[in-house]
DNA sequence: GTTTAACCCTGCACGC
DNA sequence: TGCGTGCAGGGTTAAA
């Protein structure tokens, strides 16, 4: 399930594809995808412009056109991916939007639980449109710093599972990451975000930037077929360096304790009951 | 304000 | 081998 790094190495791999590229046509062939719109409208608006930039906020991955006022987001979803190919190349099943370029070249929408979506906006300034106001801040292009991160975390009752979860906290973090983090933290899900001391939530945000940066280093994570691909349909490196996630039973790498699994924010959620308090 | 559950959907693991 | 069942999860919404 795409979270923040696998999103942002999709739109690295998109922005060295289509930039500066003239869009010559949108097919849909999936509604449920463009679910805000009506099926022409993507190709109406957007049809005959260039490619301005490829932009993210959390899990939203946007691509901007010429001139800089529309965009087209998109959000993966569980199972969403966008695969670069040729035209000619044969299409793969649960394809539901194509954006062809004057070059012969295609960016294929391709999600089979269709929790994903496709939505065409006002750019807004400086790529902040309204439709995704909502969002909290994205932990790795405006990380708010520790101390502003302490004060945000204060006012909270919620547990740091749910809190972490919550797009409109902090945007792009998804059941995989927000485990791996709270265990490099040394801190339980269930921890109430107001109870955590200064040193504790400077570990937790520690913990999210290095650990976020990191797994884009390695091209996200990918987990089993059905998962995450890059623009390319190569697999992301960072399971192997996944400490608890999907690990139940298996011995903490740190204290060698088992890995537990619990049902926090209604995520299974993996933890080590030893190391993390 | 916070928490829980249901909903959307399909592929896959599992038990029989 | 084949079938039925339950689970997985992101985001939204409703209910508690």
């Amino acid at each position: 399930m795409p979270e923040l790094p696998e999103v942002e190495t999709v739109r690295r791999g998109l922005a060295e594809v289509v930039t500066g590229r003239q869009l010559k046509s949108v097919e849909v062939t999936g509604t449920r995808s463009v679910r805000r719109h009506r099926p022409r409208e993507l190709a109406r608006r957007l049809e005959g412009r260039a490619v301005a930039g490829l932009g993210r906020r959390g899990k939203y991955l946007m691509i901007g056109f010429e001139p800089p006022d529309a965009l087209l987001v998109v959000h993966l979803g569980m199972s969403g991916q966008l695969l670069v190919a040729d035209r000619a190349d044969p299409v793969p099943a649960h394809t539901h939007v194509a954006l062809g370029f004057e070059d012969g070249s295609e960016v294929r929408f391709v999600d089979p639980r269709t929790f994903g979506e496709v939505f065409v906006t006002e750019a807004g300034d400086g790529w902040r449109p309204a439709a995704l106001a909502h969002l909290g801040f994205d932990p790795v292009e405006e990380p708010p710093g520790p101390a502003a991160f302490a004060r945000l975390l204060a006012g909270r009752r919620t547990r740091l599972k749910a809190l972490l979860l919550d797009q409109r906290f902090v945007a792009g973090l998804g059941n995989i990451y927000t485990d791996e983090i709270l265990f490099a933290a040394g801190l339980r899900h269930d921890r109430p975000a107001s109870s955590l001391d200064r040193a504790e939530a400077a570990a937790l945000y520690r913990s999210m930037t290095s650990i976020l940066r990191e797994a884009i280093r390695r091209r996200g994570s990918s987990l089993s077929d059905m998962q995450y691909r890059d623009v390319r349909g190569r697999p992301g490196g960072y399971q192997s360096r996944h400490r608890v996630y999907d690990r139940r039973g298996e011995p903490c790498t740190r204290c060698g304790a088992p890995i537990e699994r619990a049902r926090a924010a209604g995520r299974s959620t993996y933890f080590c009951p030893r190391c993390q308090t």
